[in-house]
RNA sequence: GGGGGCGUAGCUCAAUGGUUAGAGUCCCAGAUUGUCGAUCUGGUUGUUGCGGGUUCGAAUCCCGUCGCUCCCGCCA
């Protein structure tokens, strides 16, 4: 049918109005960010929010805000719209049309990238009005306002210049990741989002089933057994940028719910290849969007034993400079009755020694006592090298040589003081790498602008359950255990290291990784000592359980937890600052309102029937 | 599940158990020609989280409770 002649004149119209503005796009020329001095005297058009507004009533100045700038729009009172502009809300959208204007010499803005130039608003318009706001966008963070309003308007907060770039670092970083592992020959995969529940580990998300009532999937707490499946099935090299999922509480570096992982996987390698790659991609990473120096590969490697030692810690912060050491051939003839008693029932002592510190004041080394005994230590007696010899509380039970001895372990001199925690094993360790810590940061003696990594290595394979007395699997039941069957067969099962390593940095673990048994016999081995039978570990992990038995190649691999890296790049000490939508630490979204109820023809669906805890007493009855 | 901190105007915070709970900011009105967190003048804004108690009198002290946050537990 051709188009009637109306019809055609009508589009003639419009094609010429167009034809006339065909340098003009509707909302934008360029963006806020874009002009230069090289742009002055083009007809520009820019939308944006309405940032800043500066009125001087003959003279009004907007600052135009978008995602990539900042410019100043200036308006006369000669405009027919500029009493609206007078009048204009903060963060309301506008579009505005007019002459790039070089500005006045001694008007220029150098801290502005457009600040050379101005645009002369010659037209105007609202897209979007603006409410007045909950938050304070112009501010700094601290001045935002409390968090509960931020995570409920999230989207306001996310215009914040910090939170911003913050997101925008984040996207860059894991475009970087996928580059760089995709340059290492490794394929990047998708698996299942719903799957089963796995025994091991955290707290699942369950999804009921609404065609198999009565069951559930659950969400991945990690695509493990996948990634190990798909290295059986002949891929090689396998990763992702894994949304993982754990119904655990959250921690300020710990995202209740949901996080993301750099998941990897490799076939045919030792531990030494993982450490390779994962050096490479994270220093690489590091180095490209920080200023701050890192560490080049390759990363200290230090023993669990050796970490536990020295740090007190399986996650040190390499920036301190305190080193804990081992002291019990110091004191193993000591008069001081409480080392040594403690000592009789197997315990150790532990120094930690501290340079330069000797002229603090009583107070000081008071309310350090006062801390340790409050997370759990019977004292902490202390030695002081001054300038008129060794004092403190230990000083009258110490000879001459247990004092030379203590000077070479723990090389200390005039003006250095060395604090003893004395315990079983594991306190001890626990302690004296708490006081450690503290002490670093309350005298601020950790390095500055510095990443400091390290891997932490032979992790044992198995631990005593502190509330059953059952032996256990310390960290990841697929992990290869050092010595293999050999070992699983005739070693006390306390002593077997596993090939398990954890990467970290500054003191935060970045991830935990394995090279993974991949023999049924060592899997049913292995977890027959952590109480299992051979029927538990085939219907537990039917599909892994199988796989070993049709030719399962040696592999391994880890998974660095991109919102932790990205938290270290931005500088940011909480999670939620560098995720867009977070949830609340009682793992709530604010902003959607989740989690919330359902309707009751929902949950017939599901054949879910909610029962509900009992609720709380009315106060004051 | 347990412990600490916080809770006063939309927001940030102040207020010795004692006058009508204040200031900055936002918002509203006015002034203002070169600002860039513009400035100046004036104004509105309150269930002091909620519920009890002590007291002549409570934002303030006590008890409970709720919310947020940090930590412990938990996180193969």
């Amino acid at each position: 049918m051709p188009l009637s002649l109306p019809f055609v004149r009508a589009f003639r119209i419009v094609r010429d109005l167009l034809d006339k503005e065909v340098i003009m796009h509707i909302y934008r020329t360029h963006t806020c960010g874009a002009l230069r001095k090289e742009q002055a005297g083009l007809e520009v058009r820019l939308s944006g929010w309405v940032f800043r507004k500066r009125d001087h009533g003959q003279l009004l100045f907007i600052d135009l805000r978008d995602h990539y700038g900042l410019t100043q729009i200036v308006v006369y009172p000669e405009s027919p719209f500029f009493e609206d502009c007078q009048k204009l809300r903060l963060e309301t959208v506008i579009t505005v049309t007019g002459q790039v204007k070089m500005r006045e010499p001694e008007t220029v803005n150098p801290g502005l990238p457009t600040g050379e130039i101005e645009l002369v608003a010659a037209t105007f318009s609202v897209q979007g009005s603006c409410e007045p706001l909950p938050l304070y966008l112009s501010g700094t963070e601290e001045e935002a306002g409390p968090e509960e309003t931020r995570l409920k308007y999230r989207y306001l907060d996310l215009r914040r210049d910090t939170l911003h770039r913050n997101i925008l670092l984040r996207s860059s970083v894991i475009a970087s990741l996928r580059r760089r592992m995709i340059g290492h020959g490794f394929n990047e995969f998708q698996t299942p989002i719903l799957t089963s529940s796995s025994p091991e580990g955290a707290r699942d998300y369950l999804v009921p089933s609404r065609v198999h009532p009565g069951k559930f999937y659950a969400l991945p707490q990690a695509p493990q057994q996948f990634k190990q499946l798909l290295m059986i099935a002949g891929f090689d090299r396998y990763f992702q940028i894994a949304p993982c999922f754990r119904d655990e509480d959250a921690r300020a570096d710990r995202s209740p719910g949901e996080f993301y992982q750099l998941d990897i996987e490799m076939s045919f390698v030792t531990q030494e290849d993982v450490f390779a790659v994962v050096e490479d991609v994270i220093h690489g990473v590091f180095t490209e969007f920080s200023r701050q120096a890192a560490d080049k590969p390759p990363f200290r490697r230090i023993a669990y034993q050796d970490a536990m030692l020295h740090y007190g810690s399986d996650k040190p912060d390499l920036r301190n400079p305190i080193l804990i050491q081992d002291v019990g051939d110091v004191f193993k003839d000591t008069g001081f009755k409480v080392f040594r008693s403690v000592m009789e029932k197997g315990g150790v002592v532990r120094a930690i020694p501290v340079k330069g510190i000797a002229g603090q004041p009583r107070s000081f080394f008071d309310k350090l006592v006062e801390h340790a005994q409050s997370i759990g230590a019977g004292g902490l007696a202390y030695l002081v090298w001054g300038p008129e010899g060794v004092k403190g509380p230990l000083a009258k039970f110490m000879t001459p040589a247990e004092g030379e001895k203590l000077v070479a372990k723990c090389g200390v001199g005039t003006g250095d003081v060395v604090f003893f925690v004395c315990d079983q094993e594991k306190n001890a360790s626990r302690i004296a790498g708490d006081i450690r810590t503290k002490l670093g940061r309350d005298l601020d003696l950790l390095e500055k602008n510095v990443y400091r990594f390290c891997w932490i290595v032979d992790f044992p394979m198995f631990e005593t359950d502190e509330e059953t007395g059952q032996l256990a699997f310390s960290h990841n039941p697929f992990s290869m255990p050092q010595g293999g069957m050999d070992a699983l067969m005739t070693q006390d099962p306390l002593t077997i290291k596993a090939f398990q390593y954890d990467i970290v940095c500054n003191g935060t673990e970045l991830s935990s990784g394995a090279i993974r048994n991949h023999s049924q016999d060592v899997m049913v081995k292995a977890f027959e000592l952590a109480g299992y039978t051979r029927e538990d570990v085939e219907s537990k992990f039917p599909a892994l359980f199988q796989a070993f038995k049709f030719g399962a190649p040696p592999h391994g691999g880890i998974a660095p937890g991109v919102d932790r890296m990205v938290m270290l790049l931005a500088g940011e000490s909480n999670i939620r600052e560098v995720i867009a939508f977070p949830m609340n630490q009682k793992a709530q979204d604010l902003m959607m309102g989740a989690p919330a109820t359902v309707t009751e023809k929902q949950l017939r669906e599901l054949h879910v029937k909610v029962n509900l805890p009992q609720p709380k007493k009315e106060p004051g009855v």
